[in-house]
DNA sequence: AATATATACTATGTATTGCATAGTACTAAA
DNA sequence: TTTAGTACTATGCAATACATAGTATATATT
């Protein structure tokens, strides 16, 4: 049994919400963000961010500009559109609503044993 | 775009602590668990929890007593063994880190929109 | 007694998602 | 010109929740 797997689906469903929270706050591109929530402890690869970008880009949450960089090549540089605003809130409501759900159903545990 | 999903998919990964915990509390079976799932406001449906409760036996987390009905087929009693336990104090550690990891990241963002 | 209904568990397939991996392209230093 | 570093793209895999259909048992209804 794995603890770090456990960990990893713990995660999943949170950096929709973290990575829109992050982009909320100005313009970043992707190595932003992943330094972002390497320092949040909340690791995430290469391989996880570039395919999520796109995806809530195509689903209009997101919007980008070129910018050229003088160490490579140019970046995406993302910002949330209006419905991504949106979006985040809701699921910020969401996730307080889970938080909230999970600890009381645990505490009552934890009492217990 | 569908909140209901990314609401669904917040939820994925805790539902494995959640159902350790509850059984951690006192010997139950699968209907009592989608009970008091329900009533957390936690919905799970039955073609979710027999595989999670197969899969936790399976994994050596849970046994089973088989109980006789008087409305129906016998029931699996489930409790958690020792190993089981184990894991579940592991996955309370981790919930607890993942909400501080996120609220610490999403908070910095609210005070600024 | 025969059928219907409710309860409990089983089995199979699907969609979503994070991630591993490999690849392309551009810049600057050597 | 080659090498190293950076940034994005594309493909395939594994894990999980859920939908759906099916099996089996006990009680209620006729």
């Amino acid at each position: 049994m794995d603890i770090e797997n456990s960990k990893a689906q713990m995660k999943k469903g949170i950096l929709e919400y973290c990575i829109l929270s992050i982009i909320s706050r100005g313009e970043v591109y992707a190595s932003d963000i992943l330094e972002e929530m390497k320092s949040s402890s909340l690791l995430v690869v290469e391989g996880t961010i570039y395919p999520l970008l796109s995806r809530l880009k195509n689903e209009g949450l997101l919007s980008y500009n070129w910018v050229e960089s003088k160490s490579g090549p140019p970046r995406k540089y993302y910002q949330l559109t209006q419905q991504g605003i949106t979006f985040m809130n809701e699921l910020g409501l969401t996730w307080q609503e889970l938080v909230k759900a999970v600890n009381e159903l645990t505490q009552k545990t934890n009492n217990q044993i």
